[in-house]
DNA sequence: CATTTCACCTGGTGGC
DNA sequence: TGCCACCAGGTGAAAT
C-alpha cells in the first residue's frame, strides 16, 4: 500500500513509540517469502538489541539498532523489569550497528501493539519489547521483505548505512531532477515509478502528481520541456507534503504504527476516480494500463 | 543497456 | 448465496 508518505508515517510513528526501546525476543511465520535475510538469522541478531531510532528512505523503513549488551556494565546487574522505554544517558549515545529493514510491500502494516491484541491473520513478524510492546508486521499478500543486516566498521554509527537507491523526491533540486529523465524514451510514469531513479513514489503520487503538473502520464520522459520538470518537481514535493501532513493515503487498508487511518484520500484528485468529474475542468477521469498499473488522469487538464 | 511484461500473493468488489 | 473476472498501494526477474 504503502508510497513515500504512508511509509514516512509509519516510520515516524515507530519511531515515537519505540525509540530506546529493546527487543526482547522475536517471533517469525514459517512463510519464506518474507524474509530477505533468513528468519533464523534475524531472531537471533535481533534479540536484545536497543531500538536507537527509525527513519524512512525511499519505501524502506530503518530501524536503527545497537549492541545487545547494555554498554554500562551497572545495568547488566538489573533484572529487566521496566516497564516505560526508560532512556538512559550512556544508551542515548549509542551508535548503531545493525539495522532492521522493513519494505511494506503492497499490503504490509508495521503495528506497535500491546501483547494482548489478538494477532491478526498474515502476522508474519512479532518484535516483544522491553516495554511490554510488540512490534508486528502484518502482510496477507506477502510482497514485503524484513531483511537483518550487521554493520561493519566502516559504517558503524552512521545512520545512513543503508540507502534506497533512487533520489529523494523531498529534497532533489531542479537540475538534478531534469537530469533523471534526459534523454530517456519511457512514458514519464514510468519513469516517476522506477525506484532507481526516484525513490518512494507510486501508483497513486506519480498520477496525482501528473495531474497538478497538468502532464499527460504517457508523455515520453526525455521530451518534457525543462519548464514542464520543474512543475512536476514541485507538484511532486508538495503532493508529498500534504500527504504526509495528513497521515498519508487509506485507499482500502492502510494505517499507520498506531492503526489510524490518513485523509490523503481525500484530496486525491485523479487516483481511483475514473469516470468521476474532474475537479477543476469537471471532465470525466480516464483510466488507462500504462506499465501494467492502472493510470489516472484529466484528458482535458493533462496535455 | 533501456524498456516492457509477467509472476509473485490474498482479498475485496461488482456482475450475473 | 455462489462463482467468476477483475482490481488493488510493489518489485525484481525474464523477455524483448
Amino acid at each position: 500500500m504503502p508510497e513515500l508518505p504512508e511509509v514516512e508515517t509509519i516510520a515516524r510513528g515507530v519511531d515515537q513509540r519505540l525509540r530506546l526501546d529493546r527487543i526482547v525476543d522475536a517471533w517469525f511465520s514459517s512463510h519464506p517469502q518474507p524474509f530477505k535475510t533468513p528468519r533464523t538469522s534475524q531472531a537471533k541478531g535481533l534479540a536484545g538489541r536497543i531500538i536507537l531510532g527509525v527513519h524512512r528512505t525511499g519505501k524502506h523503513i530503518v530501524c536503527e539498532l545497537g549492541p545487545a549488551a547494555p554498554p554500562n556494565p551497572s545495568a547488566t546487574a538489573q533484572p529487566w523489569e521496566g516497564r516505560a522505554a526508560a532512556p538512559s544517558k550512556t544508551k542515548a549515545h549509542a551508535q548503531p550497528d545493525a539495522q532492521w529493514i522493513v519494505h511494506l510491500g503492497m499490503t504490509g502494516r508495521l503495528l506497535v501493539t500491546t501483547p494482548d491484541e489478538p494477532i491478526a491473520a498474515h502476522t508474519h513478524a512479532r518484535l516483544s519489547l522491553l516495554s511490554g510492546r510488540e512490534l508486528r508486521f502484518v502482510d496477507p499478500r506477502r510482497f514485503g521483505r524484513l531483511e537483518f543486516r550487521e554493520l561493519d566498521l566502516r559504517d558503524r554509527g552512521s545512520t545512513g548505512a543503508f540507502h534506497a537507491p533512487g533520489a529523494e523526491p523531498l529534497s532533489i533540486d531542479a537540475d538534478e531532477f531534469a537530469a533523471l529523465f534526459r534523454g530517456r524514451k519511457l512514458a514519464i510514469k514510468a519513469a516517476l515509478l522506477n525506484q532507481t531513479l526516484l525513490a518512494g513514489v507510486g501508483n497513486i503520487y506519480a498520477d496525482e502528481s501528473l495531474f497538478h503538473a497538468a502532464i499527460r502520464p504517457r508523455r515520453a520522459a526525455g521530451r518534457l520541456t525543462r519548464a514542464e520538470l520543474e512543475r512536476l518537481r514541485q507538484a511532486l514535493r508538495n503532493v508529498l507534503q500534504q500527504a504526509i501532513k495528513l497521515g498519508g493515503s487509506s485507499v482500502s487498508d492502510y494505517v499507520d504504527a498506531g492503526g489510524a487511518r490518513g485523509f490523503f484520500q481525500l484530496e486525491h484528485c485523479v487516483y481511483l476516480r475514473t469516470g468521476e468529474p474532474c475537479r477543476r475542468c469537471g471532465t470525466p477521469i480516464r483510466r488507462i494500463l500504462l506499465a501494467g498499473r492502472g493510470t489516472h488522469f484529466c484528458p482535458r487538464c493533462q496535455r
